[in-house]
DNA sequence: TTAATTTGGTTAAACGTTTAACTATCGTTT
DNA sequence: AAACGATAGTTAAACGTTTAACCAAATTAA
């Protein structure tokens, strides 16, 4: 047995090009190429050749050369606020599963919800020469310029979840109106009266749908509408705790609270825990994401299911159909998903 | 006020390029190309026309070609098993954060703990042609013929949390084998006699030092090594519920349990809370990782920090050391860093 | 004054593919 | 027998940069 060596040099680079290959086979590089991309004007026998020739010289195509020659980089960039939550993790799972069969390969980056980084990243993406993007917002995100960028570079841009509607491209995401309905129709069936929403900011618009689900399920259930039991905030875990004391300081408290993320919602379950305020007799809490840790804490945490799979297929699915349509008008798609509650502890009351 | 036209053309890349700031100001594309590289050669006023004809052109340079004529693409890829943990993500960012400075992007690619999908990914990013891979491995992975690829390849491979000694590159990870002696050390102190070790896989080295620390301890404090109390575990919630059954069915119960892996030991939670059996005075538990539940969840679980912003920076670091030595060989690093204890309710007997 | 050096460029090739346009050979049709 | 159509390639340009090698003019040194 050989001991392997610990070193390695960088830089030597010895590739195989398809020049190598012709040269083997005394055939042109033309051919060669063809004979790769299985063209029919190329033999079956010159092809078996070319593919044993390539596999005996461990031939690997240079990418960077035929994206510049082609002006396909066979690369999808990927825009998310943060990659440590299920759902966007899942998401792109699902886009790459769906990318990656047709020969795409995705560039993941994030935001970190910051305006700055997300222009950042789209700069980076169109440095790279991505033949597409597929971005949820940052919370920051108000100025839409730097998408109006993607748009200007001549490449289809897909939007999930966080979405803007004056951006007019495609869009995929759950019908978050409808989703509040479904939640205070649920809360109402359990008896609450007084239900308080701590929603997203009102310009983002998945967090504005939410809000006037919410206000318009509550005159459809003929329930007072009462603002101080309407509540902006970033849905931090902190700010849910922040501004569920302020609902807790209200005169007439409400008897559930509908948070708008889970991770705010988490914050409220802690806050209501210390003060020993039961959940959900007292005051009944559902949250929205579905994240794996409102199945943890006690009492479990009702959320909303984003079908992050969908979402996911879905995109890669709307870029591949634009795929080779080049010079061709961009037919706007809407796709809006159904979402499901997953009724747990925390709003069950029997 | 016009109304924005929905609809806008893909293909038409009317890219402006070297040539046409050349045409302009009447220079040679080679002058263009070193006044933007702000190459001594060209003075102070072109380069200054050269800027201004390519702000007002809005000149984007062509990545493509520059890495296909440098050689250098500027990408590195980055190898994760998944990037919906807390540590992952973070580590992530950080690496973003330090290569980003110096003009370089990252791709980010999941191995979702599948040796395949791990290949597929170094294939991947071989094939966009990255100057460098940074990767943390998946559990599966046992052969590494795919990451001998990545150096035959003659770009620097640098590992983190999830190594391999037998690979020779660089590494940077936390030490371990001492982490075990800490967790130890703390569970004696609290009283512990009878401690149980729920680990990883013995074949990856990570669980293996974990594993040896553990029993190293053991000895340390003259306490009996019972084999019934050192278990091999994938480390997922279900087989950590498991595997603590397994443990309950003892004749002689442990006293307490140091879990290799905090979603193994929220399982371990979950179950002991079922059967009413108390935390931490009937058995202490310790997980590791220091993810975001291990203080929500009640108890909250005592863990270790992984210093994750740390793994990221040095891992950047250590690549941009190796920029620009071409031919030049590589000195291995290996980097470990001591973890932190950060004891919390679920073994602080008080 | 002449040679050497510096300054500020230019020219042309190269990176590894792809692809439009052309061609040579052979078998088939009228 | 001439014309045609397949078949199976070839040639050469192009993608947008970078860079080695070269050069002319201006400046400096001897």
């Amino acid at each position: 047995m050989f001991k392997r060596l610990s070193i390695y040099k960088f830089g030597k680079k010895n590739k195989t090009t398809i020049k190598d290959i012709a040269n083997v086979l005394n055939i042109s590089t033309a051919a060669v190429s063809k004979a790769l991309h299985n063209d029919s004007r190329i033999s079956e026998k010159t092809k078996k050749a070319v593919r044993q020739v390539a596999e005996n010289l461990n031939y690997q195509p240079n990418h960077l050369a035929s994206a510049l020659r082609s002006g396909k980089s066979k690369l999808i960039g990927v825009i998310v606020p943060k990659t440590n939550s299920n759902f966007f993790s899942s998401v792109i799972h699902n886009i790459e599963e769906g990318l990656n069969k047709e020969g795409y390969n995705i560039i993941i980056t994030q935001s970190n919800e910051s305006y700055k980084k997300e222009c950042a990243n789209i700069d980076a993406l169109l440095f790279t020469q991505v033949d597409g993007i597929i971005a949820s917002m940052a919370n920051e995100t108000v100025n839409l310029d730097h998408y109006e960028k993607i748009k200007a570079a001549g490449i289809p841009l897909i939007t999930f979840d966080r979405g803007e509607n004056d951006l007019n491209v495609d869009y995929i995401g759950i019908d978050d109106y409808n989703s509040s309905h479904i939640i205070v129709d649920h809360l109402v069936e359990q008896g609450c009266k007084r239900i308080a929403h701590i929603g997203g900011f009102k310009r983002t618009r998945i967090y504005n749908n939410r809000i006037r689900g919410y206000t318009d399920a509550l005159k459809k259930h003929k329930l007072p509408l009462d603002n101080e039991l309407l509540i902006e905030s970033s849905l931090t875990k902190e700010d849910g705790r922040a501004k569920m004391q302020d609902l807790l300081n209200l005169e007439n408290r409400p008897d559930a609270v509908y948070v708008a993320g889970d991770y705010a919602a988490l914050g409220v379950l802690e806050l209501l825990k210390e003060q020993n305020i039961s959940i959900p007799n007292d005051i009944a809490l559902v949250g929205f994401g579905n994240e794996p840790f409102t199945d943890i804490v006690s009492p479990k945490i009702t959320s909303v299911n984003q079908h992050s799979y969908e979402i996911g297929r879905i995109a890669a699915r709307t870029f591949l159909e634009y795929e080779g349509q080049q010079e061709i008008k961009q037919t706007l798609k809407k796709n809006i998903l159904e979402a499901e509650l997953i009724v747990r502890e925390s709003s069950k009351r029997k």
